[in-house]
DNA sequence: CTTATTTTATTCGCTTAGCTAAGCAAAGGT
DNA sequence: ACCTTTGCTTAGCTAAGCGAATAAAATAAG
């Protein structure tokens, strides 16, 4: 190859895809910060709110970490009067964690600047450019996770998609991230 | 999904994103696994690898956290034979740290799977393909980030291509992002 | 030159977040 | 009725982060 100016260019997407996680990165304190939260409490508190209730096993699954770890968030989550837990009748083992009024509350006004931001600007773009976006997108996406690797839209905070998303799909594969050894 | 119609296309970019997000994410922990190292450790390692000897104050502030987390950070770094502690001559308050030859060696040897798979498959593309995936990331990241944002290429960790690609700029301001508080 | 201020790093105590391993209680199978 | 799986919790550990309090050196004032 051209080692040249080819090469430049793979240089340059791989900046812009650092500068899109480090703005991502920065806004998710920022939004833990206003929400009065922590960036992992306040996705917990998002998966709850979404569907109005789920148990700790759905969060651990959605979260990429084990359920002993949710328990622990929720007891802080449920501390700070955001959640409560609700034992199942249909199934006495789980327990389903559902939203305080506070706690929908912060979800729903939660600024969520950057996206926000971000949606302004996309959809004051021509229909092409959305498209092409999009697509462009996807294909990086696709490059990046090569396997499948559930995508759901977890970044979406509130409004988005209709109340009742299944979300259900879930390959749940990824069983714990299984971080370094000490 | 509902992409019927609950999904227009700003949910999908949405979506796309996320997956970016998370597969970006897990890198960091494969990566950090395959190095032996936690993603943050690993992080400041390179850091320090980067420029051969760095301060704690300069780690703190290229990382955005405050001191103190670095002092600890370089203490389980130097436990694990990574870096050194060498006191500066110029100036005996700093305290200069340096890479062992082993930690230089784990920084060079680091797999990154995720950027070799993704420079691999970027450069695999047409001419015009990368060009457009080009002009599209940068226009996210754009739309993203909004105002200035070093961008400095933290991603670029073994770095596919040559020894010496400049990477050297690094405008190194970032105040500080004073991430959230407790 | 002496004193005050600022800078750099560390230590201490605390919180959050994550893990594994053990355990209990409810559901299901055989 | 007995195992087995599933769902959650507890307990104990590590890593990462913070602020506050020192200690020591480098600067700035006086």
């Amino acid at each position: 190859m051209f080692e040249g100016f080819l090469m430049d260019r793979t240089d340059t997407s791989l900046i812009a895809l650092r500068r899109i996680l480090r703005a991502t990165e920065l806004h998710g304190k920022e939004l833990a910060q206003a929400a009065g939260l922590t960036a992992v409490q306040f996705r917990a508190l998002q998966i709850v709110a979404e569907t109005g209730s789920a148990t700790a096993k759905a969060i651990a699954t959605r979260m990429g970490v084990t359920q002993a770890t949710v328990t622990a968030l929720i007891d802080r989550l449920v501390r700070q009067g955001m959640v409560e837990r609700q034992p199942s009748q249909t199934d006495r083992r789980q327990v389903n964690i559902v939203p305080t009024a506070a706690g929908q509350r912060t979800v729903e006004e939660a600024p969520d600047a950057l996206q926000q931001r971000y949606v302004r600007k996309f959809e004051a773009l021509a229909d092409w450019e959305q498209a092409q976006i999009v697509a462009t997108l996807e294909r990086v996406a696709a490059m990046l996770d090569a396997e499948e690797l559930d995508a759901s839209p977890v970044l979406a905070t509130g409004h988005i998609h209709g109340p009742d998303d299944g979300v259900a799909g879930h390959p749940a594969q990824r069983p714990g991230p299984k971080p370094v050894a000490g």
